[in-house]
DNA sequence: GACAAACACCGGCCGTCAATCGGTTTTTTG
DNA sequence: CAAAAAACCGATTGACGGCCGGTGTTTGTC
């Protein structure tokens, strides 16, 4: 099951919950709907939607719910790379690397010194197996 | 500019064309839009879009479009990537850099030495500027 | 135990966008 | 010039996220 799509709102929602651990629905509302000038039932919906995407897990309190993210962040990112990536093995995922270096050496050069110790790094980990 | 999402026609007729080269909307309805029982018109409203998003470019030949793919497979697939895995550039974008080294090395032991060697390739292109 | 507050839950409306097509205009060609 | 081919235009439909009002349910309080 690859991660579903998500709107503007359940992103931001997601990188709060993200920067606070576990929340509930006033919190978000009181952090993020207010300014937004949304209702609280908005906020309520989306909270709803995240879960049952299984992105938020949830637990009642007494009569409210508490979310509390179901992967972190660094997981999510992983996940949403995986996914779009694809194939990374063989000639064709070689193809895709190569792009890929492509694009973060044109976005920063120092991004190629970067890699460089990267796979310094991994080589001698290798080694030590 | 990130990457626009698309449908599943849409996919279906950048793969087409990345397989194919230079076609025409008659063949990729030929070969896509007739198993699917839709009209040319859809083909057309589809490559249409597709270039609008600047996906696909054409060339008028006579009166009729001839589309080509903007980016190859691999150029695509390195932007969907970098859209999704967030900023590339700095402290943050090593980060990101490092995770997905780290998800070719887990892909492919062999991704190690063939992101080295592109490195290689980098670094010996920009000596010549 | 009644009551008000807090909250979940349900359903609906709106906006956006891909998919789809019919109809119209423009271009090509026999 | 007439027919065919294709672009072009406009409309409809279906998903889905964002948004909210109304209704029920739980809870804490007097």
């Amino acid at each position: 099951m690859p991660l579903p799509l998500l709107g503007e709102l359940e992103l931001a929602v997601l990188r709060y919950v993200w920067a606070n651990g576990t929340v509930d629905a006033k919190a978000i509302h009181r952090d993020l709907g207010a300014p937004r000038e949304i209702t609280i039932n908005t906020v309520q919906s989306t909270v709803e939607r995240l879960h049952r995407k299984r992105l938020l897990i949830r637990e009642r309190v007494s009569h409210a719910y508490q979310y509390a993210p179901a992967l972190s962040r660094e997981e999510f990112r992983a996940r949403a790379v995986a996914d779009v990536a694809g194939e990374l093995r063989g000639a064709e995922g070689a193809r895709v690397i190569a792009a890929f270096v492509e694009l973060a050496a044109r976005a920063d050069g120092e991004n190629i010194d970067r890699i460089a110790s990267m796979i310094e790094l991994a080589r001698s980990r290798r080694e030590g197996r």
